[in-house]
DNA sequence: CGTTCGATTGAGGAAGATCAATTAATGTGG
DNA sequence: CCACATTAATTGATCTTCCTCAATCGAACG
């Protein structure tokens, strides 16, 4: 089964705290402000008819070097997008959930930049640029969401970049986790049981740093009860509060809670 | 870190400096890839003629927050794009020269996540989207080239996550001046000479170090010959040949090369 | 049931952060 | 134009975080 689109949650919405600073990101807002991910794909479906198809585990849906012609949008499963440098440093980038689209970075030069890698059983579909681009003077909604769904990941590679270059490595993990329980959320699944479908290493390689650090991160978030794991393996992880994520990384940027 | 030459693939990866494999990024192509900066500028000027806005250092194009009506195109000078978190930290993200575009990540959430800020006496120019969109209707020119702007920011905020997640900090330093020279270098502006319009903290933040470390790696280029200092002042700096970063870079990344 | 791969945990070391002192550029008011 | 204040940059000395190396354990698989 598609074990990633399994539990659907009635209430998508929820959250809406009080007035939030203007100038500063309301990640709450990301789920109010655009058309959500139901109804893109319905959308998408009605005015493509794209072609579907199943991956699996591994599967690479598209290389780095391979001439573009497909955006592919995801309708279930888990990706990552791995680039490799000249030199041979392989580096994951970015990770993709339901309705994320996948291939932007072919666009500018005609060839994908990057690697895509089903890390679970799921379904993509395909959608031919070209076609999407003619659907598009005709549909000016599919326009809109091409343009925020890029918009989109500009913002979150920026994230990635801050969250990279700001936090410390138990935060850092940290707030991967956060992502990912909001990233279920917002797209209506239940967020309080996440299955990483990643190795330590490689959650170490998109977050800079070394497996050992990440497995270390993860024994210290157990350990203050932050999270814990499922009894049978350490992939299987239980947030029983997403907020104390969010005390964890602000305790580990204020360095001394020293009494008083 | 240095972690993570993690993944196994089937075939270790292996360098092989020669013959640029297929699936690997070609950044010679960038600039032949896509229309060049002054035609991209033309057309714009031509199909929409946009209001110009001269700018000094310093200067806030958009804040975030702000709610989203333009999109920038940069005409000459150079920004830097900072990013605030909810908690206080900033973070340089981006950097922008001639041709490029700000604003995108304002689209997804009708309003601008980031600060865009003027580094330099320069000039940009506003386009309306709801205009661009609707020129972008009869002018298909145009919508390929705010695509393509988009897709190459993504790519480029990759290969930043990249630089900070695989690369030390001497040759991220490092990397950051060879991306500097080849952003003048597309542009057809002379590369071999750059005046540095950060400080060394802002260069710091951006690169996910401190400024002393950047200091000293810069100091550490100019002691290898790799870079070296104008008479007067030390925001000057002369790249006698940008094969020697990339070099740099390497010997960073292959720790011993004592001798065979 | 052994083999293999992933995860955990510990010990030691190294890259880079922090703290601090000095020097160089830039700006200001007289 | 100079004396002075201010900010940026350099450099050194420590200290911390995280990486590296290594051993052990658990789970999955043929």
């Amino acid at each position: 089964m598609l074990t990633t689109a399994v539990f659907e949650r009635a209430t998508a919405p929820a959250v809406s705290r009080k007035a939030p600073p203007l100038r500063v990101r309301d990640h709450d807002a990301d789920q109010l402000a655009s058309r959500n991910t139901a109804d893109t794909l319905k959308l998408l479906a009605d005015k493509l008819a794209p072609q579907r198809r199943i991956v699996h585990a591994g599967d690479v849906i598209y290389q780095a070097g391979e001439r573009f012609n497909n955006l592919y949008v995801l309708n279930s499963g888990f990706f990552k997008i791995v680039t490799l440098s000249p030199d041979g440093r392989e580096q994951v980038v970015s990770l993709k959930f339901r309705g994320d689209w996948l291939g932007f970075d072919g666009i500018a030069q005609g060839a994908y930049s990057c690697d895509a890698v089903a890390m679970d059983t799921g379904d993509v579909w395909v959608i031919r640029y070209d076609a999407l681009l003619a659907a598009c003077v005709s549909c000016p909604a599919l326009l809109t969401i091409l343009h925020e769904a890029m918009s989109r990941e500009i913002g979150r590679d920026r994230d990635s970049l801050m969250s990279v270059c700001t936090l410390p490595a138990d935060a850092r993990v940290a707030e991967f986790l956060r992502y990912w329980a909001d990233s279920l959320a917002q797209r209506g699944l239940r967020s309080d049981q996440i299955t990483l479908r990643m190795t330590r290493a490689e959650i170490g390689n998109y977050l800079g740093m070394t497996l050992e650090t990440v497995s270390r991160a993860l024994s210290k978030l157990a350990r203050d009860k932050v999270i814990d794991f499922a009894e049978k393996g350490r992939r299987d992880i239980r947030i029983p509060n997403v907020e104390a994520l969010s005390a964890f990384i602000q305790r580990c940027l204020s360095p001394a809670p020293l009494l008083q």
